[in-house]
DNA sequence: TACTCTCGTGGTAACGATAACATAGGCTGT
DNA sequence: ACAGCCTATGTTATCGTTACCACGAGAGTA
């Protein structure tokens, strides 16, 4: 009946072991002096009593936790996804978890992801991109804790970052795009403003272009990012009835360039043949569609893995870890070719 | 040059503002007894002392988080990423969070996964599929919050379940191929045993064609779930070579599908004149490519809200709260018709 | 006036684990 | 044989917040 009773603490179990509460919790860390038949059996009397560690006593008492706090901007995104695997599978053998936020591409939610996260006392902080509210900023450069900025290479660092340049990754692809005879190109992303890495990449198309000396002007801004392969598609309709002229076109990822293919199998436009076209992230999609999609590799599971290593060597060795550049790949495939 | 003081408390806040820690604390709680102006006096002081709650304090005293802990079998798969965001979503307005961990379609890395969650003391746990080792299945019974299964349902409920007939969803889209007046169906799957809803799906397969009396041995294994595009693709090869007089095809995934797609566009087979095909779970790719893809539509974020609703009425009611039954819905598209 | 009720606030103890220090016994080496 | 060290365990105090109870002041009521 009263099946509401308090589940048991360690000092239940130390009683029924005749030990010491102090001995009971050595016995639940792995690297502390505990003897082996002591330890085993009082986790064995723990497992009989149906004991559940309490995680919430132990970091409070200890302060701090087993977390990193991370903030993504989408959990529906293959890329992020992989970085969030690349950390959680790297942490999960210090037995660390993640302790994940969406911010939804919103740099206001973000600072009250962050905010609500640093609640938490997690011991490192990895945040998506380098751009943040100032009271975002102010709240990670005074926490104690590593910080990690990812996905991009911040114009003023708050702690370290794990990234690359999106701008620099673009021109890669326009380079490709120029050397392969192509002069009038074009560019589809998402509107200005909210997702940084897309307007940054937008930034690098400009450049690259005007490093080349062509027209830069060929830009469709195809909706609320990220933008989907449906937006990708009406983004590349869109281009072909205002430069029907568009040799090549740039997209700020695989599922708008998918979109855009699609539409060009639509309307009887072949690719590559009459267009050039060129995605980024290196979706699982572009290496099985028909053509095969030509793109950037970004190693989004490595920065999630580099990420969670300089985490590690932190907290291991101390603050005195450098940074990490990825340089991304630019891999060519049959829409290019 | 100290950089390296300890954070503030609420009683420093308290000591600054010449209150108690209480009130401090009822400031900071939206409902409690505080007039207007002391809360935002303490507010303001909190904010200038550059103050940061202490969430792990304050759940080891209340005994409660506010967490929600969620176990997916993988991070990187849309549907489930929806089912989260629509929980992440729901439970945010009323500042609950989520404690996400992946399975990896691993039963035993559930049952480590769920007792590392239950340590947090979450204020309910949402677990994919009812199938668990039986340690987890009694961490999940012995404990005493909200425990829901979803994404299926379940043989032996261990608390309320948001879910749908894995088994059912695929008979829809078998019944829809032999009233199209295909009789040779196959199945495209992964290896069976890891991934439950999978089997399922497949076991479902084979009693939908039994009932009419078909065949149903035409079954593709194509390697370890969650299978993917190229997956697909390869085990279409396999299918076309093994039983090139087969009519159409029911997939696991709408990605193994789309795999399927290209493969007979690579092969000049037509879709879906000489070869139907269906996937599952409504993938955006699956309403963009050529042709669109006839699938399930199983309403992952609504399978999200609707767990997200069930746990606050629980929470707020009491468990005399029903489950919810999802009816999966078959979306005809270009590929079947 | 006296009585009850609500509002805003304060005082005290406690949540369960563990950091820090202490101690008993066994072993080593000279 | 004894200092010195290592191993296994015990004792005490404490992390920061909040549950619980108490209390005074003013409002409302009879």
């Amino acid at each position: 009946m009263s099946n509401i009773r308090k589940p048991p603490t360690m000092a239940d179990i130390a009683r029924v072991m005749g030990v010491s509460p102090m001995t009971v919790s050595r016995a639940f860390k792995a690297d502390s002096l505990v003897s082996t038949e002591t330890r085993e059996a009082i986790l064995k009397a723990a497992e009989d009593l149906g004991y559940v560690f309490d995680s919430t006593a132990s970091n409070f008492r200890s302060q701090k936790s087993d977390f990193v706090a991370v903030t993504i901007p989408s959990i529906n995104n293959a890329n992020f996804a992989d970085t969030v695997g690349g950390l959680a599978d790297t942490l999960a053998a210090r037995n660390m978890q993640i302790l994940l936020g969406y911010t939804n591409y919103d740099m206001q939610e973000e600072e009250r992801l962050i905010e609500q996260l640093l609640r938490r006392k997690p011991q490192a902080i990895v945040v998506t991109g380098g751009k943040h509210t100032p009271r975002a900023r102010r709240l990670l450069e005074t926490v104690n804790i590593p910080v990690i900025e990812t996905w991009d290479i911040p114009a003023e660092p708050i702690g370290h970052y794990v990234g690359f340049s999106n701008a620099g990754a673009v021109r890669q692809m326009v380079d490709h795009f120029v050397s392969a005879g192509h002069r009038r190109i074009a560019f589809i992303g998402g509107d200005v403003g909210r997702d940084t890495r897309g307007s940054e990449r937008r930034a690098g198309f400009i450049a690259a272009m005007e490093a080349h000396g062509l027209d830069a002007s060929r830009l469709i801004a195809a909706g609320v990012p990220p933008i989907s392969m449906r937006e990708g598609a009406n983004a590349m309709a869109r281009l072909i009835e205002i430069h029907p002229d568009t040799q090549a076109v740039v997209c700020v990822s695989d599922l708008a360039a998918y979109g855009a293919l699609t539409e060009c199998r639509r309307l009887g436009v072949a690719v590559p043949e009459r267009f050039a076209i060129g995605g980024f992230g290196n979706y699982e999609i572009g290496e099985v569609c028909v053509p095969t999609l030509t793109t950037i590799n970004a190693f989004a599971r490595a920065i999630g893995e580099k990420t969670a290593r300089l985490i590690l060597d932190i907290l291991d060795v101390g603050s005195t870890v450098e940074d990490v550049r990825i340089t991304p790949e630019l891999i060519v495939r049959d829409s290019s070719r």
